[in-house]
DNA sequence: GTTGAGCGTT
């Protein structure tokens, strides 16, 4: 709680001491937050553990000041965290005083790396083409095969987080935002669900929804981009006539029918 | 207007 003075000694926006981002350019994309201004809130944590949540990072984040947000940014196919977060503070001064304490600090037997969040953020778009033009971008795991062009339909959390495919910190909803933070400070963000999905209700706990009573056929351990493609877009629906006459016709496409006996018949 | 597939993951 005590509120430690904290020295306007601003971050040298040149470097803190290290920076190993060689980028060209050089600048904070805002961090995020500060889009314009110098210091930056955004804070990038690294060497998280795996399974460390956005709500462990609050906490000890949070004695800094007001935090904006928290993300932890996960693969996307693959649905495993990537071992760094993002918090954001309200206040650059916030973020200095956090970067400046807890780098180097051990969390969770971890000793995490505090900079500064440099890069803006990256939107899905902006992804998927690094993605593409990356190529092993990531790893050599070739074996993941990108999923070239899926139309549409984000690849299935596979069963992981079905409420919000990311781990997301919900802070603390009090009744009223007294202090800290003003309502009217764009409806406080986001905090309901970033999902758009209205989450009627539903109390933003660890509980698990329940899983839709439909289950698809398809294997929950199967990564999710190993959808098989249709085979053939036959439209379910047919001619509500009479379908074709099957007396003799051999080269029919329907040959599903009979299944296969013994696997005797395989042309 | 935003951005939740956010860079610094082995």
């Amino acid at each position: 709680m005590g509120r430690r003075s904290y020295s306007p000694s601003p971050p040298p926006r040149g470097g803190y001491g290290r920076r190993r981002s060689p980028s060209p350019r050089g600048r904070y994309g805002g961090g995020g937050g500060s889009r314009g201004r110098d210091l930056p809130t955004s804070l990038l944590v690294r060497n998280l553990r795996r399974d460390c949540r956005a709500e462990d990072l609050r906490r000890p984040f949070g004695q800094f000041g007001p935090l904006k947000d928290i993300y932890l940014p996960r693969d996307y196919y693959s649905g495993e965290p990537r071992g760094f977060g993002f918090v954001q503070f309200v206040d650059p001064a916030d973020a200095a005083e956090a970067k400046y304490q807890m780098d180097g600090q051990v969390l969770q037997g971890r000793q995490m790396t505090v900079v500064f969040a440099e890069e803006n953020r990256k939107k899905p778009d902006d992804m998927r083409f690094r993605e593409r033009r990356g190529g092993g971008s990531r790893f050599s795991d070739r074996r993941r095969s990108p999923p070239r062009r899926y139309s549409r339909s984000p690849p299935p959390r596979y069963a992981r987080s079905p409420s919000r495919g990311r781990e997301y910190s919900p802070p603390p909803k009090r009744r009223h935002y007294s202090r800290s933070i003003s309502p009217r400070d764009k409806r406080y963000s986001r905090e309901r669900s970033y999902s758009g999905s209205p989450v009627r209700g539903r109390s933003p706990s660890y509980d698990e929804p329940p899983r839709s009573p439909s289950r698809s056929p398809v294997k929950e351990g199967s990564p999710p981009y190993s959808e098989p493609r249709s085979r053939s877009p036959r439209s379910p629906v047919r001619s509500p006539g009479r379908s074709r006459s099957r007396s003799g016709e051999p080269g029919d496409y329907y040959r599903d029918v009979p299944q296969r006996s013994d696997g005797s018949a395989s042309p």
